[in-house]
RNA sequence: AGGCGCGUAGCUCAGUUGGUUAGAGCGCAUCCCUCACACGGAUGAGGUCCGCGGUUCGAGUCCGCGCGCGCCUACCA
């Protein structure tokens, strides 16, 4: 316990990293693992290893550790488990460049040393990530950490891809694939994207055997040197002849049938006549497995033209583009050129656009996965927030497609595939000495699986999975999963489909997308456009809890989050403003203060009890927003409560009475309980001001604040409202009228039921001290008051003789006016008889009584307006 | 092309099952360095809730259409 005096400024660098070092070392963020705590657990999406984290990780990481340290302080066994992802390509390509600055390549240095850079690269960068998150506070279990390529992990790899092989859900087959010829690897369909582009599309002739041409289209012309047919609609009357009979192609020594396709055509669209090309064109390819067409492959793997190109050979794909045309052009076959609007893809990794091409690859046969996973979503098993997602996510699983997961790359799960000469496929989970068939040497497929392969098993291969693990026993199905919107498919998606196909559960009971971080005009952070945050930076700069508290304030469901950085300051002014209300509180105690458990309402003061049922109320507020992924309105009640009722008005009204034991034990007890509540999302601050009002136990492991009924109070509330709003009307009555604040004041309540005037009379000593009230009694007003409408109340007040000026006299009037308006409102509803007939009683009654409370007080400023003009 | 989301105060956003007088934070203006706090206090200005139509006694809230913005999905040559 420690008594010694919180310092007089709030410098969060002070303490943030004593706390950490001792939540740490107290084995705090480790589960307990006792069988009556119920378990909760989140894994977190697990950043690329050598990456560096953005405000985007950060704000992840604020989410999951406000509701993982919410449900420790609950009682639950809380275990947050940290890792890492190898991130194959991105990787990948850092090395690569690295090397490409020393004059060499991954080929020129071979597969074993470049692995051995690449780990060698990993380890200097492994613990970038974890160091961010610790400055953070997140609270995870490093006992646990895991990385994707660790042992562990590789072999729940190995055993998903064997099971999936054996159950005919993994198969090997030629087809055309998405190709990035700068990465030189094949690209599942999500690695894609697609830009709308503006591009050209040009027109050229075929010429037929016999004679006459035929005029097809094409946005990409160097395809032509695979066109292995052209296609008319069926019911094309124009093209109803030529059916079998051929073109011929113009550069190289073959004749191209023409093919009549229903599916391929669209005869409305150009000349109704296209070019096939099997093995470039995923249309096309599909035409060409229906046509038995031959399917020539133009392209290796640089993305230039292979021998098949003929005088083309050897050319980049776009030189070969502008040389096909010349030459059409020479030849006397080019028809035409214009703009065309397109969609083009291109890898999301290095931006270079992808091309179709015809090659031998691992697949998933994913339609029977997502099956199960649209259930799970649909019956509810895994819940979804905001739910508006479910439709996306619905929408995606329902047209999948079989998902390539061979990457011809070398970071990563080399694929447990493995061959002998003799062309026997093995797929095993331990490496074989030999071909159990014929006995003779095998050797592995060289390539490696895509990344979000291995990233789909985290939540129950970071708990042991395939072992049966004590930890995947307890803590599978995992809690909550908090990640962007953005990888719904990439990894949530996936995770659903592999969780319930291979544990037979579900990942995780619910999934809460975050929005995008992005500046305070809107856009999207990008390093190019410089306008990234980095979270290091801010939070040496606000504190850690202001920072988070920022983000957390922000994240409304299915929103982005536009980050001015002028929000920090406003939080880390309320981090302030906290620091400097326990330092008010703690120059007054006296070390005889109870617990709020010892104290009862009838031992207190109304400005007592008031606090203690807001008090409650916010617990039970703060509690549900958390509950439901709410974090923006859990700050919000917060905030306010602190602010705006702790500090403005109790503080304000304890003030004169810290004499009295009971007053330091409410100040003491409702600190310490708001304190509690705003641990999740400001720890240190937190932790570090209990520390000093000797709180003895660490508030990361005390227990969060459950809703107290004994304290709610709605009626006292009401009273208080009165009370604020009498206040708060004095005081802008004064500045009105240019008198200063302690100028007393004589209050008659005129239009105020008794048991409220009741109380406000009861409380002279809190209103002098508020609103330098000089006294306050119910009856009829003075002939000389001036009467006013005060929270909804008629008072009148006493004045030093005429001090009722032209500023007043507008006010009033305004009043009038709009109270008028309300009083024509409420009239014109009460006469309208289908709103008497329709609307419930209770609505109608409320109208009536309102009426004539707004009529009377109309009445009465009139009356006034007209004594101070005569 | 389809789907989803958004359009509320100068800015960024809340707004529960429709209940009539629409909120917050920041910013702005005026006053105040009162013994926790100027990273503060008090007060105030500021809104045709994108437009039109409909349902209803009553619409920021529900429905339709339109306009604008954003995102996702998609094989149209």
């Amino acid at each position: 316990m420690s008594s010694d005096s919180l310092p007089t400024r709030y410098d969060p660098e002070s303490f943030e990293g004593r706390w950490y070092s001792k939540w740490e070392s107290s084995g705090a963020f480790s589960p307990t693992l006792e069988g009556d705590r119920p378990p909760f657990c989140i894994v977190i999406p697990p950043p690329n290893v050598t990456g560096v984290l953005h405000i985007g990780h950060a704000l992840q990481f604020t989410l999951q550790d406000l509701i993982i340290r919410w449900r420790r302080m609950q009682g639950y066994d809380a275990l947050w488990l940290p890792g890492t992802d190898h991130a194959g390509i991105a990787t990948q390509v850092m090395v690569e460049r690295q090397l490409a600055k020393e004059g060499t390549t991954r080929q020129a240095l071979g597969r074993d040393r470049f692995l051995e850079r690449m780990w060698q690269w990993k380890e200097e960068h492994k613990d970038n990530i974890s160091r961010q998150a610790k400055a953070l506070g997140s609270s995870c279990d490093w006992s646990r950490e895991r990385f994707t390529l660790d042992d562990g992990l590789s072999r729940a790899v190995r055993r998903a891809f064997v099971t999936l092989h054996s159950q005919g859900l993994i198969y090997r087959d030629q087809r055309l694939i998405n190709w990035c010829p700068r990465c030189h690897t094949a690209l599942s369909d999500l690695e894609v994207v697609h830009k709308e582009q503006q591009g050209r599309m040009w027109d050229f002739a075929y010429p037929l055997e016999d004679e006459g041409e035929i005029v097809v289209s094409t946005t990409r012309p160097e395809t032509m040197l695979g066109d292995t047919a052209i296609a008319v609609h069926p019911a094309d009357g124009r093209y109803s002849g030529l059916v079998g009979f051929h073109a011929i192609h113009p550069f190289l020594d073959r004749r191209v049938p023409l093919i009549a396709d229903a599916e391929l055509v669209d005869p409305e669209f150009g000349t109704g006549a296209v070019k096939v090309t099997p093995a470039h064109d995923p249309n096309d390819f599909q035409t060409g497995k229906r046509h038995e067409l031959e399917f020539i492959n133009i392209l290796d793997n640089e993305g230039k033209i292979n021998d098949a190109g003929g005088q083309f050979a050897g050319q980049d794909r776009f030189a070969a583009r502008t040389a096909v045309v010349q030459a059409l052009k020479a030849k006397g076959l080019l028809r035409g050129e214009r703009p065309h609007e397109m969609a083009i893809g291109h890898c999301q990794r290095c931006d270079t656009i992808v091309e179709p091409l015809l090659s031998r690859q691992w697949f998933v046969d994913a339609k029977p996965l997502a099956e199960k996973a649209l259930e799970v979503v649909r019956d509810g098993r895994v819940k979804v927030v905001p739910d508006f997602w479910v439709a996306t996510y619905e929408h995606w699983l329902e047209n999948i497609q079989d998902w390539c997961i061979s990457r011809q790359l070398w970071w990563g799960h080399r694929i447990p595939a493995f061959t002998c000469a003799q062309g026997h496929l093995l797929v095993c989970e331990e490496d074989p000495d030999s071909c159990p068939t014929c006995g003779q040497a095998v050797e592995q497929d060289p390539d490696v699986l895509d990344t979000w392969f291995s990233s789909g098993l985290w939540p129950f291969s970071t708990l042991g999975w395939p072992d049966e693990t004590e930890d995947l026993k307890r803590f599978y199905p995992t809690s909550v999963l908090i990640t962007g919107f953005d990888i719904l498919f990439f990894w949530v998606a996936r995770m659903i489909m592999m969780g319930c196909h291979l544990t037979g559960e579900v990942p995780f009971h619910a999934v809460h997308l975050t929005g995008l971080v992005r500046d305070a005009s809107g856009d999207k952070m990008s390093k190019t456009k410089g306008n990234t945050i980095d979270p290091l930076e801010v939070v040496s700069e606000y504190g850690a809890d202001a920072v988070r508290f920022t983000l957390a304030a922000l994240a409304s469901p299915g929103r982005d989050l536009p980050l001015d950085i002028r929000r920090m300051e406003g939080y880390r002014a309320f981090a302030t403003k906290v620091w400097n209300a326990a330092r008010f509180v703690q120059m007054k105690l006296e070390g005889d203060e109870q617990p709020l458990g010892d104290l009862s309402p009838a031992d207190l003061g109304p400005a007592e009890r008031w606090i203690l049922s807001r008090l409650a109320h916010t617990v039970r507020s703060v509690n549900r927003a958390w509950e439901c992924y709410r974090f923006d309105e859990g700050c919000h009640e917060l905030y306010h409560f602190v602010w705006h009722a702790y500090c403005d008005w109790y503080l304000e009204l304890a003030k004169g009475v810290t004499d009295r034991r009971e007053v330091r034990s409410v100040l003491r007890g409702v600190l310490l309980e708001a304190l509690k509540l705003l641990h999740p999302v400001m720890p240190y601050i937190t932790e570090e001001i209990g520390h000093h009002l000797g709180h003895e136990e660490m508030l990361i492991l005390t227990r969060y604040p459950d809703p107290d009924g004994r304290w709610e109070d709605n009626e006292l509330e009401a009273d208080f409202s009165a009370l604020q709003e009498l206040v708060a009307g004095l005081r802008s009555y004064r500045a009105m009228v240019g008198l200063s604040q302690r100028h007393p004041i004589a209050v008659t309540l005129v239009g105020v039921d008794e048991h409220r005037a009741g109380f406000l009379t009861s409380q002279t000593d809190q209103l002098e001290q508020l609103a330098a009230v000089a006294s306050i009694r119910l009856g009829t007003a003075p002939a000389q008051a001036i009467h006013e409408l005060l929270g909804g109340m008629e008072v009148a007040l006493e004045l030093p003789p005429g001090s009722l000026g032209e500023d007043q006299l507008v006010r009033l009037q305004k009043q009038i006016e709009q109270l008028d308006r309300n009083r024509a409102g409420l009239e014109g509803r009460l006469s309208n008889s289908s709103f008497t007939a329709k609307a419930p009683p209770e609505v109608v009654d409320g109208a009536r009584q309102q009426l004539a409370e707004v009529t009377t007080r109309l009445e009465r400023l009139r009356q006034t307006i007209e004594a101070s003009a005569g």
